[in-house]
DNA sequence: AGCGCTTACGAAAGCGCTTTCGTACTCTAG
DNA sequence: CTAGAGTACGAAAGCGCTTTCGTAAGCGCT
């Protein structure tokens, strides 16, 4: 809350540059209406004095709001940071402000976090994370994005399909078809799933592309072990536990994404079991330690940092009619953490 | 960028509970000049009305700026994502918005970085992360922050002494001491340090702790191999390189970040060098996923989401005369990447 | 009854910007 | 040489809020 008086204001640049306030608004907007020579003056005085316009007073004055709002779900998860790290850039950028809100997975309090940045007029919305499967919940979410792009805010969403808003899709199903083929083709067929939150569609479409890779084996997915668990790490631990117990057996663990997988291969180091030998593990992502653990974990790479700065791309151009869609790409990368299935 | 028209505006709350805009503002507010009755019946319509102020228009009339400028290192190091965590945690209960930056370990854009806050007008300013031994570069950063603090902006700083802010400081020598003191313990000696770039205040902080520890039993860090690299896993892995070319006598790698002792490990896995059995790593900080590495990383555990909480909370309360210093306490955490020096 | 003093409220002045509207000036055409 | 169109700019009206200032009412006191 610094000080009135001691701050630049546009009016000190007009009056250096020795134009009304109007015009060295305009200047510096790129507005036309004004001539090259006199834009040239107020943004070299503009520079050397080192202003920079108060954004409230601009977003008040009905100028586009130049804050972003990001929902994640969780901050400190590496596949949100690296996504929050890409917007950040992009932002930087072009001079934007990037306004981070968690959303704990909660659907009700993602709502309520949209809501909030909606009551603070931020220009862009940006929601990254899996979408519900239960459509009551997307409807409420969606209805309240339509009202505030249809206010003129503009949203993209990552890896949420239903929202009505440009989206970054990654390619989750793809990817789970990779990750079966992969294990197929070592030789597994008593593969376990270690899958996230049953509710997150992120889940339901990874699990979606390991189960036609199955069916593509003559296999059913539905005849094979799948624990539903939290999408994270601990998660990953609860879910290979009761895998271990209940079918010790298993030769292969999916993990539908990279945090659950090193929780899985935690709980395999604690029982002594060798990965690869004795048990494959994969994971989901490609976070940046999946090939500093031990095994190095095969993963599907997703390219996190990209998604990011792609929301924000999008959600930077005018809107379209249709929602737009852009499709990340997919990277089987394998690393010692997958091997032939023990014989 | 939503329309005007369709918001609802403090007149309309005023309006609708049958007072001025004067009282209602003060009644929000919580300002006295207004009867307890009159302030109920206004908050209880605003309530009903599911008002909520427009920050832009809140800020520029000069109450309190509601949002809080976060500058990290990286957002997407574990290290910064779980502070961030934490400040985040406290700003929602706040109703604050965080407004994070990147300054990507450059001094000259960290300085830019925040004179861009401060232009921003936030209301705090937290700044994460390792001062610079360079006093120069220091010296400006100061200064830029103590004329915001006397325009009434707040400051708090993780992890740096000498900004004339509040700060919250690991306990970075005592957890150098520690994991020197505990390698010593086991009988090494030919100890060899990873170090971060030269010139951070962090890495010379945790260099000075082994320092200490290596007097206490007659040993000179003069006399041990320090390689400056930089403070990431990449830095790690160059670090461990060249500490196995050079002195492949080394039973004890210390890595002054956790990052760096991933790369650390990274290498020796690719070396093939069992761990602890021939070499003992230790990192610092302790990152969610030290525990999860092959072997589990022994390391110092700073409270790392507690830091940011403890960081806003300083920052939220008014200032005091003098910079107010809290220290985080550390721990020792033993896992499995260390153990008895080889015979 | 008159004086000051406090309390509860409203009117109105900004905060720093964008934008509409109006004005002076230049240019081409008739 | 002037009418009409176009261009470059300035004056001023807000955007939605906080806050200062002014005023009317209520209180106790002499």
């Amino acid at each position: 809350m610094p000080k009135p008086g001691s701050r630049l204001r546009l009016v000190d640049v007009a009056e250096r540059a020795g134009v009304s306030l109007a015009t060295a608004s305009r200047a510096l907007a790129g507005r036309d209406g004004v001539s090259e020579e006199v834009a040239d003056r107020v943004r070299r005085v503009s520079q050397e004095l080192g202003y920079v316009a108060n954004p409230y007073a601009r977003t008040l004055a009905g100028g586009a709001s130049s804050t972003v709002g990001l929902v994640v779900h969780q901050v400190d998860d590496p596949y949100f940071s690296e996504i929050a790290g890409g917007v950040i850039q992009v932002a930087a950028d072009q001079g934007l402000l990037v306004q981070i809100c968690h959303s704990g997975r909660d659907p009700g309090f993602e709502l309520r976090q949209i809501r909030h940045l909606i009551a603070q007029r931020v220009g862009i919305i940006l929601v990254a994370g899996s979408g519900y499967t239960d459509p009551r919940v997307e409807a409420e979410t969606k209805a309240e994005l339509s009202a505030y792009q249809n206010l003129g805010g503009r949203v993209a969403v990552i890896g949420r399909h239903s929202l009505g808003a440009d989206a970054v899709l990654p390619e989750n199903e793809a990817g789970g078809r990779a990750l079966g083929e992969h294990l197929l083709g070592l030789g597994h067929r008593r593969i376990a799933v270690a899958a996230g939150t049953a509710g997150l569609t992120t889940v339901t479409d990874r699990l979606a592309g390991v189960a036609s890779a199955l069916q593509r084996h003559g296999l059913d997915l539905a005849d094979l072990p799948v624990v539903h668990t939290d999408f994270t790490r601990e998660g990953g631990r609860v879910a290979a536990e009761q895998i271990l117990c209940d079918h010790p057996e298993t030769t292969a663990i999916i993990a539908l994404n990279d945090a659950m997988a090193m929780g899985v291969l935690a709980v395999l180091r604690a029982h002594r079991i060798s990965v690869p030998e004795r048990m494959s593990v994969v994971g989901f992502d490609d976070v940046s330690v999946a090939a500093d653990l031990a095994p190095s974990l095969t993963t599907i790479r997703l390219p996190m940092t990209d998604m990011g700065r792609m929301a924000l791309a999008l959600a930077l151009k005018p809107r379209s009619t249709r929602p737009r869609r852009r499709s990340t790409g997919h990277t089987l990368v394998v690393r010692d953490s997958t091997g032939p299935a023990p014989a």
